[in-house]
RNA sequence: GUCUCCAUCGUCUAGUGGUCAGGACAUCGGGUUUUCAUCCCGGUAACAGGGGUUCGACUCCCCUUGGAGAUGCCA
């Protein structure tokens, strides 16, 4: 059977980096497998999934060049009717119940399955002992085994199992004697509503059974059934919950993998369960690690920038995320970490992904996000400046020439499109001044006279080239006494009003000869000292 | 409390019994006809702790500590 694997993002208009590195992995796996690729809009929250969600999370998607297979997705609204057959079926089958416990009517809950063993990856462990606390009565019902466990300090600890976690379970009092048996009683109290309370026991003695399956990334993965709950799968006001939409979903689509993130594993066990019951074959699974924020924690809607959207407003570049995003709990196994689509769809597998989560960092994806820029043709280079420079109230109508020389003279040093921002100096008659740099670089007498003195000289040059420029300072500097190269950088102050950029001479050369003299002239970089 | 999962430089990671524990980002120092960046060279920096198993553990097992998730009507 071929590769069929989801991304079941629900919409909420921003579209979290831990989603999207999910999307990735998945996105990634299916290519590499050559299987198919779906999306599923999970979109029962009504009130968070607008069209304009829907619209964010499908441009995101594209921007991120993750193209889906089967258009269009499938619509998780559009499934309520398939969702709550599946859960009439349960029903009809006695692997679900209706229960009042809490809600204003009856809530249908999927029962773990006392013939556990038809479920694949059942075993049975063996007997075990588990101590109850007397002050609590035990209960015995088809709901589930109640008690109360002994804490550390002897208090009630509270507890509970599915019947199904208690095979061939026996209730102790104090002084041995067996207050209860479930031998023979399996069938009236699971499904025939029977139930008994039985004070004063002390200790529960049954067969241990855990359900096991083999995580894709993980590896063996283990859990008891008596540390289990029967699951609601249909509300009290009729909606179905996620467990149920979720498994019924992945039934109708076909999923053959499901690789998400960790905060599900504990899910898997019961949704493993749920597809068994409604006679379709568990898909392999795999989970991913969480990436957290730079404090290690989990991401939060407090946490600025962990949506989508924002680095893209940041001028990251969508291949240059990806890549980052697939280096976040993944690595190729060598040192290769700047990597093309191809390359990464060829070198992915989830065998390869780590266990333990991963902390973002902004300044290593910067970093390649430079690498990126860098390599980016020079037509599609300026295009983005140009693009981003709109954006700007002083770059919406640059001169193209001008745009053009300030972009090969900054390509190499711009890592975020963002930083254009700083650019401001090209494009305005008078920059804006930095006054504790201009204080410091243009104090000094000597360095005042010859910056003044640079206006006349300057205005001799022709052509205005950076290496007639340089030498013309070089010259001012060395008449006023000054050391070579000493004017440099009181010089790139007093023209551009900052301390950083690309070479001085070269940077005036751009900024040419009319805004460089009236600059100086200008002697805001004096004014403002 | 109970259950599940996790643990290599500050960060992302390589490593599946024998390595000087490697790479990248960050950081520090040097160089590229003295800004910043790019680029090049070099340095600092890690196996959470304790027990085992073994001739030999980062690697296998156990415990502790720490972190994350779950614990019936969030997804």
């Amino acid at each position: 059977m071929s590769v069929r694997v989801r991304f079941a993002p629900s919409p909420t208009g921003h579209v979290h980096i831990g989603n999207i590195r999910a999307a990735i992995f998945n996105w990634l796996f299916a290519r590499h497998e050559g299987g198919a690729f779906l999306l599923r809009v999970e979109d029962t929250d009504l009130e968070r999934s607008t069209p304009e969600a829907i619209a964010t999370l499908l441009a995101v998607m594209e921007w991120l060049g993750l193209d889906f297979d089967e258009k269009p997705p499938l619509y998780q609204t559009a499934q309520i009717k398939r969702h709550l057959a599946a859960a009439e079926r349960l029903l009809a089958q006695g692997d679900a119940y209706r229960d009042s416990k809490g809600g204003d009517g009856e809530a249908m809950v999927f029962r773990i399955p006392f013939d556990a063993e038809r479920i694949p990856g059942v075993v049975e462990v063996g007997p075990v002992d588990v101590p109850v606390h007397p002050d609590v009565p035990v209960t015995v019902s088809g709901k589930g085994v109640g008690y109360a466990g002994v804490s550390a300090k002897g208090t009630p600890a509270p507890g509970g199992a599915c019947l199904a976690g208690c095979k061939d379970l026996q209730v102790f009092a104090a002084d041995g004697a067996c207050l209860f048996s479930l031998a023979g009683k399996e069938e009236a109290i699971g499904r025939g509503g029977d139930s008994v309370t039985l004070p004063g026991a002390v200790r529960l003695h049954f067969t241990r059974r855990a359900i096991t399956y083999h995580d894709l990334v993980k590896g063996e993965m283990s859990k008891p059934l008596d540390s289990m709950r029967d699951v609601v799968i249909v509300r009290s006001d009729g909606s179905p919950v996620f467990h149920l939409a979720n498994v019924v979903d992945d039934i109708t689509q076909g999923i053959t993998h499901i690789i998400r993130g960790d905060d599900h594993v504990e899910n898997t066990f019961r949704h493993i369960m749920l597809f068994v019951c409604l006679g379709a074959t568990p898909p392999a699974y795999g989970h991913l690690p969480m990436i957290v924020n730079a404090a290690g924690k989990p991401y939060s809607k407090r946490d600025g920038d962990a949506f989508v959207g924002d680095f893209r407003d940041r001028g990251f570049l969508p291949d240059a995320l990806f890549n980052y995003l697939t280096l976040l709990g993944w690595s190729p196994g060598d040192d290769r970490e700047k990597m093309t689509r191809a390359e990464l769809v060829e070198a992915f597998s989830l065998g390869r992904v780590q266990h333990a989560s991963a902390q973002m960092d902004l300044q290593k994806l910067t970093n390649l996000n430079g690498q990126y820029i860098a390599e980016l043709p020079e037509e599609d280079f300026i295009a983005r400046c140009r693009e981003r420079l709109a954006e700007l109230d002083w770059g919406r109508a640059v001169d193209e020439s001008l745009l053009r020389a300030v972009c090969q003279l900054m390509h190499s040093r711009l890592k975020v499109f963002a930083d254009v921002a700083q650019w401001q100096y090209f494009f305005v008659a008078l920059p804006e001044y930095d006054v504790k740099l201009c204080a410091k670089q243009c104090s000094d007498a000597a360095v005042v006279a010859a910056l003044r003195s640079l206006s006349a000289r300057l205005a001799a040059v022709t052509p205005f080239t950076a290496v007639a420029v340089e030498e013309v300072v070089a010259a001012a500097a060395a008449a006023a006494g000054l050391g070579p190269g000493k004017l440099n950088q009181p010089l790139r102050a007093a023209v551009t009003g900052t301390g950083i950029g690309a070479g001085i001479f070269e940077t005036i050369e751009v900024i040419g000869k009319a805004r460089t003299l009236a600059r100086l002239q200008a002697e805001q970089w004096l004014a403002l000292k």
